[in-house]
DNA sequence: ATCCGATCTGACTGATCGTCAGATTTCTGC
DNA sequence: GCAGAAATCTGACGATCAGTCAGATCGGAT
């Protein structure tokens, strides 16, 4: 299904071909590591590489879909956060180590692919659906986890009239990805990450459990 | 202080040159509703105004900075946030009535102005100090009446080690804003605002007391 | 009616986009 | 190893837009 590596106009790239898209694509992910998204020139990215404009044209339609490449095998890796919400027990100790585990794995994927994410954000808040589709490629997966999840826990408790799991399932996935994506902002401001860690935890927990979490 | 409307190289813009001013500035904005960031023309905004780009160039550094003029007010409208965070009593029925009234003004608020905040959103993330002062402007205020707030409940509560306030408050805004500028998200997913909406009061109301919200 | 400062704009330079035809490199069969 | 074919690359081009500047136009004061 993924299958060969096809240029613009639909032919199969050879062995050069790819050596030389692949070059482009490193290129135009360091170059978003230093600069600005609406910063990113065709030009440059092929300067860089060492190649011509042309030549990124002839394997990309425009810088966006190089991008959505870059961002799709960002995706597949983010599959990974599914697995941190299944089979947890949710409840008790275990409960908070779980959560807390969830929580590091957001800000460490989000700290690693950082200017990607911040691009797929832009992007797909302004419509852009094909980058819409990686985002909820990544969340929707642990949405769906957290709410299968939520709605055990709440199975269990039958506590009456409770909130909706998948609503909460989505604001707390929703947190998790802006706080992990303003890192540096938190810094800047006064507070430590180190603080906002458990705060996260906690309140992945409380989500969760409707319990304040075992000390 | 706010002084007088000057021309970028240092006239102050007479009742004409105003009215111009003010007009570049309501097509910008109306173009911002209508088109992604990176697609607004400095030429379609001065036509959309009937003027030429020449006289924008007179107004403003750049569209950035005319956007910037933008977001400084909605920022001072958004000082109303603070106030949402003050002189509660943030326990017991009264205190769930208080998050549900924050998390409302945090939705209207960034519904009614989310092209300017998905700008400033992004520019801001991209290292725009300008961008990332007006955001903090408005965030730092609901975080400081947030952290306060946590503070007296932590005081009160003493239950020993708790996470730190303005760390949860921090998350909590976070939260708030990210759910915020989502909201066509959510719905597009199968998750109802109407059911987010209590997802977020109750996890305001537990991040602030640590308790589940009463019924 | 005339003047003067405020305001606007046509025209220009320079940069980038995106395309295409043709040059160059690599591969293939012999 | 070589001619021919296929793959790949690129120079050059037309189009668009940013940003600048000198000079045209406007509108109120006298």
């Amino acid at each position: 299904m993924t299958g060969q590596v096809r240029t613009v106009d639909g032919r199969v790239a050879g062995r050069r071909g790819q050596a030389t898209r692949q070059k482009l694509l490193d290129c135009l992910r360091e170059m978003l590591d230093t600069s600005p998204y609406r910063d990113v020139k065709v030009i440059d990215v092929a300067r860089m590489a060492g190649t011509s404009p042309a030549t990124f044209y002839q394997y990309f339609q425009d810088v966006e879909s190089a991008i959505l490449e870059i961002a799709n095998d960002m995706a597949k890796d983010g599959q990974r956060l599914k697995a941190l919400t299944e089979d947890q027990g949710w409840t008790g100790k275990g409960g908070y180590a779980a959560a807390e585990a969830l929580v590091d794995g957001f800000l460490e994927f989000w700290q690693e692919y950082e200017p990607i994410l911040r691009v797929v954000d832009l992007a797909s808040a302004e419509g852009d659906k094909r980058f819409y589709k990686v985002r909820q490629s990544i969340l929707t997966a642990v949405t769906t986890g957290l709410t299968e999840a939520i709605e055990e826990v709440q199975a269990k408790g039958k506590t009456g009239e409770e909130v909706a799991a998948n609503a909460m399932a989505g604001t707390l996935v929703a947190m998790l990805a802006a706080v992990s994506g303003h890192q540096k902002g938190f810094e800047t401001w006064k507070i430590k990450m180190k603080d906002v860690r458990p705060a996260l935890s906690t309140l992945v927990f409380m989500g969760i459990t409707g319990k304040k979490p075992p000390r």
